[in-house]
DNA sequence: CTGCAACATTGCAGGGCGTGTAAGAATCTC
DNA sequence: GAGATTCTTACACGCCCTGCAATGTTGCAG
């Protein structure tokens, strides 16, 4: 029994899998940019593929999951490198949070499941389909708890006095203000390229309220959490 | 035929309309407590309340609906009063962003179907059943998108330069923190009282980007990625 | 209070979804 | 190539959700 399951070969097995995971996905999306959500079948699916209706299942657990191309594997499977991972919540690798924070997000964007590539294919299908946005954001949001959990785990070795669960929250919105500007912008290059510009603007929102005296402008003074 | 939907009596069949609603809410929400979510089928709901299957779907679309508390008529309804959504569109009350936003805020988490009490009941179901978080999220990507639309409308008006989309993806993030404080607390006193704090975190936690020496070339560095 | 129009409820029938099970085929390991 | 492991497939089943048509209930006017 081997755990090496990406440095050597991956395997007759492994390799049908990916393709028919793929050949699954191309299928579901091309039948319901056609038909529409409900005018295709999981069989007709299948009948696509060449396969048998209940190998669907051992791919993908609904017909929604298979459009926006979440197998059933891909629960458990981070986006962000582990290394990455294990140097955030030990306070690194700048030690500055926002950077840090920049580093992940740079990350996520890399990744195949979550990048740009993924984002832009997916948000023209759920403009047809709104119904799917509810699986996409679920997603988002176990994305999200990670974040949280990751975000706890450094507030122990590097404190900032910030609670997790703000900024988890707040890195994910920024994100996804940024790809909707993106995609305003009519997609316009590459959505990361909307970084900047969504940060710009958090900034300049939240020194807006800056203006109104309504509490004490310390930001110095990390104490009085009611956790 | 009158227009007359709101300022006098109910009617009898709008009152008919309201218990048979709030029925099958509470039933489902008990059969689901002690049965879990697959424990419990639309027949067993109806058979409880009384009324046949089929006039279930009169009332929800779905089984996670009726959890939930969302009704095939909750779509269309707004959580705020339209006068406020007038004043607000026009530039008013206070001609101040941040306070405008603010009121409305408090409005929503003054309505009884985004309100505190749904949203204590609400996060318990669905901490025992989390796959009814897309359908919440769905809800509330509705609401955030309503409220987009009402920010660009204002921006014709009051223009701020920031992007609508960035403004209602900060507010919607600050809400949902405040209310994860306020639960993380174990629900101790009400969600709005948590709103001051998260604000100043959101503050801080930008305020520390501000701090950085190297902010302009931090995250926009675009990588050169050909994917 | 009577009759009509509008609306709500119900039963029935049916296609599609998703799962348990067990037999057979493909792949991996040695 | 033989055994062990994993994957595919067929079958059966219960539940979800919808369209349709008949029946019952409410609102309104005369």
């Amino acid at each position: 029994m081997s755990f090496t399951t990406s440095p050597r070969a991956p395997g007759l097995r492994e390799r049908k899998k990916a393709a028919r995971h793929a050949a699954f996905v191309d299928a579901a999306r091309e039948l319901v940019r056609s038909h529409g959500l409900d005018g295709v079948t999981i069989e007709d699916i299948c009948q696509r593929v060449g396969v048998s209706p209940r190998t669907f299942f051992n791919y993908f657990a609904s017909k929604e999951d298979v459009v926006l191309g979440i197998g059933v594997e891909d629960g458990a499977r981070s986006p962000i490198p582990v290394e990455l991972v294990e140097a955030f919540a030990a306070g690194g690798p700048s030690g500055v949070l926002v950077d840090d924070l920049a580093a992940l997000v740079a990350s996520i964007l890399d990744d195949p499941v979550t990048g740009p590539q993924r984002v832009e294919c997916v948000m023209g299908i759920i403009e047809a389909e709104p119904r799917l946005i509810g699986r996409e954001l679920r997603m988002m949001e176990e994305r999200r708890i990670a974040l949280q959990s990751l975000l706890e785990r450094r507030e122990l070795t590097a404190p900032t006095g910030i609670a997790p669960a703000v900024t988890a929250s707040l890195l994910m919105a920024f994100v996804r203000a940024a790809v909707e500007l993106w995609n305003e912008s009519g997609q316009a290059g590459r959505a990361a390229d909307y970084l900047p510009t969504t940060r710009d603007q958090l900034r300049r929102l939240v020194l807006l309220g800056e203006a109104t005296p309504a509490s004490s402008p310390s930001p110095n003074e990390p104490k009085e959490e009611p956790q």
